[in-house]
DNA sequence: TGTACATCAGTGAACGCGCGTTCACTGATGTAC
DNA sequence: TGTACATCAGTGAACGCGCGTTCACTGATGTAC
C-alpha cells in the first residue's frame, strides 16, 4: 500500500474515532462536522472525501461503538459462575462509572430521542445493534431456553432505559438510586425466572 | 377578566397545547418556535410576549405532559383489584398505541437523549417529573413496603426505557417484540416482589 | 537517475439554509374626562 | 354619551449565528519516460 494509501486510511480511523467520542458525548445534532473532523487534527473541507455525508458517518459509528459496548460488556466472563454471568453484565452496565462516561460507553442513550423524534434514518442500525446485544444477551439467561428471548429484550431493555434516565437526570441522588434501582429489578426477575426452571 | 386578558389567556394555552404536541412528537430541536405558535394559529414574533425563552416553554411543557401521562396512566384503577394495578399500568406504558402517539403519551422518549447530551437546563425538571411518576407506582408495588420505592423506580426505569426503544425501532417487528417483553419482564419481577412476601 | 506531469488528501473560504430572538409597527380594546 | 389618548396582543421582517456541504486551490506523493 503507498505511503497515500495509508495516510488517508489512518485518517479514517482518525475521523471515526473523533466521532466515536463526539457522537456519544453530544448526540448527533451536538457531533458537528466541523468539530469531529477538528478532532481528528484536520478541517472541515476533508471530510467529504472520507464519507458521503454526515449521515453516512453516524451509521457506521452507530455500529463500531455498539460492537465496541458488547465486546467490553461480555469480556472475562468466563472467570465468572454461569449462573453468575447476567448479573456481571447488569452490574457493569449500570454503574456509576458508565453513566459518567458516556465517550466510551453505550451510544444507545445519546442517540434514541434523536433517532425516534427526527432521525429515522438511523433506525435500522439501531435495530440491527439493539438486536445483537439481546442475542449475546440470551445465552446468559436463567430458565428454560425457549424464554430466554424474552429475558434478553426485557433486560436489555432495562438496561438501556436505566443507564438512559439516569444520564438524563446528570450526577444526582435521584440518578444512582435509578441505577440501584434497575441492577435490583433486573436481578429480582433473573432469579425468578432461575427458580422457576 | 378584560376581553384583551382572557384572550391573551386562551393564546397561552393554544401555545402550551401546540408545543405539547409538537415537543413529544419531534423533540426539542424538532419544537421550532415559528412551528409552535403557528400551531397556535399565531405568528413567532408573539411568542416572546408569552414565555422568556424556548427554554422556558420547554420546562412547561414537559412538567404538563408529565402529569397528563400521570393522570392518563393512574385512571380508573379502582375498579382493578389491588394486586393486578401495577400490571394494568404496566400494560398501558408499554402499549403499542402508546408506541404509535407520541403527540398524546409519554413525553421523556422524545427528550432524555437530546437533556443527557446537551440541554442539561432540563435535567431539574425531568428529575421532578420522573420522581412523580415513580412515586404514584409505589402504592402499586407488590411485597414489603421497604421495597416498594425500589420496585418503582426499577419498573419506571423499565416502562420508559422500553417505550423509548420501540419508538426508536419504528414499527417494526422488533419494535412490538420489545414491548412484549418488557411487559413479561416487569411482570416476573412484580410477581417475585409479590410472592417473596 | 532525473525530469515533467498526474494524482489526490487535505485546506479554508463561501454558499445556502434554518432557527431563536428582536423590534418597529398595527389595530383592536380599555380608560379618562 | 362621546371623544382623545393609552395600552398591549399580535405581526412580520430583519438580525445574528451556526451548521452541512461545495469547491477552487495547494503541495506532497506517485508515475511515465
Amino acid at each position: 500500500m503507498s505511503q497515500k494509501t495509508e495516510q488517508k486510511e489512518r485518517s479514517h480511523q482518525d475521523i471515526l474515532a473523533s466521532a466515536a467520542r463526539l457522537l456519544r458525548n453530544k448526540g448527533v445534532a451536538g457531533a458537528r462536522v466541523a468539530d469531529v473532523m477538528a478532532g481528528a487534527g484536520l478541517t472541515v473541507g476533508g471530510f467529504y472525501a472520507h464519507f458521503a455525508s454526515k449521515e453516512a458517518l453516524v451509521d457506521e459509528v452507530l455500529r463500531r461503538t455498539a460492537r465496541e459496548l458488547r465486546v467490553g460488556l461480555f469480556a472475562r466472563l468466563e472467570d465468572k459462575p454461569a449462573a453468575a454471568r447476567a448479573e456481571v453484565v447488569l452490574k457493569r452496565y449500570l454503574s456509576v462509572r458508565h453513566r459518567d462516561d458516556p465517550e466510551t460507553g453505550c451510544p444507545f442513550p445519546s442517540i434514541t430521542s434523536e433517532i425516534a423524534t427526527q432521525q429515522e434514518a438511523h433506525s435500522v442500525v439501531l435495530g440491527e445493534q439493539f438486536g445483537l446485544l439481546a442475542r449475546e444477551l440470551e445465552p446468559l439467561m436463567p430458565g428454560r431456553a425457549s424464554g430466554a428471548r424474552t429475558l434478553a429484550l426485557g433486560m436489555a431493555a432495562l438496561m438501556y432505559g436505566g443507564l438512559s434516565m439516569a444520564r438524563a437526570l446528570g450526577k444526582t441522588e435521584l440518578s444512582d438510586e435509578v441505577l440501584r434501582a434497575c441492577r435490583a429489578f433486573g436481578r429480582l426477575a433473573l432469579n425468578a425466572a432461575a427458580d422457576s426452571r
